[in-house]
DNA sequence: GCCTTTTTTGGACAGTTGTATAAATTCTCC
DNA sequence: GGAGAATTTATACAACTGTCCAAAAAAGGC
């Protein structure tokens, strides 16, 4: 199998994956899902990397050698860097959208609401720190190179329709809408959680406390009916 | 004059330019002045490529090839490339910070206040897209790397203190508080901001539009005394 | 067991990086 | 205008980059 068809291979395992746990497993299918296998893998290691020295400071040749891999079996597996790195920022994606999902679903009130959301954030914020710190590398890396955007947009819009139905859920409880448009409502709550990443690494003791606090002073305000002489 | 001393120097230059321009102007001080011209110079070039280009994909080469200097004068007057860069992030904060001081100074009314910084941020964003994009760059680039750590905070600093005192103009005029801490209030408006940038560069129409709503939305909500049942 | 295919390895390549330095140029001041 | 200092240039260097590739190793099928 020469290099050419590497690139191809990828593309069909991604297409192919729910066929080949569905069907009995052919050869050919079984064959295809180890060669996903690996390839997460190889992007977890290559993630490792990425979240100790960023975008602009990790190397192929780094990742192998942190990873104990060949530099080489990168090139085998995805098409070039660019692919390599897209395929994590989508292992991303995953990761954190599914973290948040079940808040909604399991809350029993407004307050319970904004409580649970303000010190998930803050967990994750602590617990998670240098991945997020990548996020946030990697999605402005994509205002430079044009070969990030579509993924990032992407995961971006994930994280943006997860916050939404979180403060749909409240706005629900208070049997009254949301104010501001999704998009708007995205950018505050991100706001607050970029500036406590930010915080954190300048060493700030209450960056935690700081951005959960801020994340539960923020739900009611995005709500309409708290009526203020100049708010349209 | 050997390498070590340009370092010196720099640091000197910039201690000492207000004692320059105060005096009758030495020998010394003429001489370090233009030092510290070129220097600016330099810095100048150096802003446009990065502009272009991004933190990482920048190399004191192509600035020297972009801005028809030679590659090696940059060593001559930055110790390294982090000094440059560093330069750099300081210029961003002058031109930043002086462009919104006289809105907070010139006001006549709340919704003055805030209709002229809902569109005084739309324009900068517009006019000014690369320039905050990099700054965006940099700041991120911080979390990684402990030497842009300083200057990228103290940079932050200056545009906290600077929002801050809009807002504080804004609630003056109504007779009221902000209920929010300075950081926060910093964090809510940098949200709304940073993604406008993202928005404009996916190819957004209306990304300014959102951003100058999303602002002049934010104010009132920002202000103590608009009861909600679950605000503390 | 052996033959084919898949996978892995590590070296080679051309290009780039930041930095150092010596030579050349320009400026300054007497 | 010429001695000395300041400035600029171009080259050199070692390290590193992403990519490619031929050969070695491992795995799979019969």
């Amino acid at each position: 199998m020469t290099h050419r068809n590497v690139a191809i291979r990828a593309a069909e395992s991604n297409a192919g994956s729910d066929v080949a746990s569905a069907d009995a497993l052919s050869s050919e299918s079984r064959q295809s899902e180890k060669f996903e296998v690996r390839r997460a893998e190889l992007a977890a290691a290559a993630l490792a990397t990425l979240n100790d020295f960023g975008y602009a400071r990790t190397s192929l040749r780094e990742i192998a050698q942190k990873s104990g891999f060949s530099h080489g079996v990168f090139h085998y597996y995805f098409r070039d860097k660019v692919e390599l790195i897209t395929y994590c920022v989508r292992e991303y994606k995953l990761a954190c959208v599914g973290h948040y999902a079940e808040i909604a679903s399991s809350a029993t009130s407004a307050e319970q609401v904004r409580l649970a959301f303000a010190a998930a954030l803050a967990a994750s914020a602590r617990d998670d720190t240098p991945m997020h710190r990548l996020w946030y590398d990697l999605r402005n890396q994509s205002m430079f190179d044009e070969d990030f955007h579509a993924d990032v947009t992407e995961v971006d819009s994930s994280l943006e329709v997860m916050i939404w139905s979180i403060v749909s859920t409240y706005a629900a409880f208070h049997t009254t809408e949301i104010a501001l448009p999704r998009r708007t409502v995205y950018a505050l709550f991100d706001g607050l959680f970029q500036q406590c990443l930010l915080d954190i690494h300048t060493g700030s003791t209450d960056a935690l406390a700081t951005l959960q606090q801020g994340v539960w002073q923020l739900f009611p305000r995005l709500l309409v009916g708290f009526g203020s002489p100049d708010m349209a």
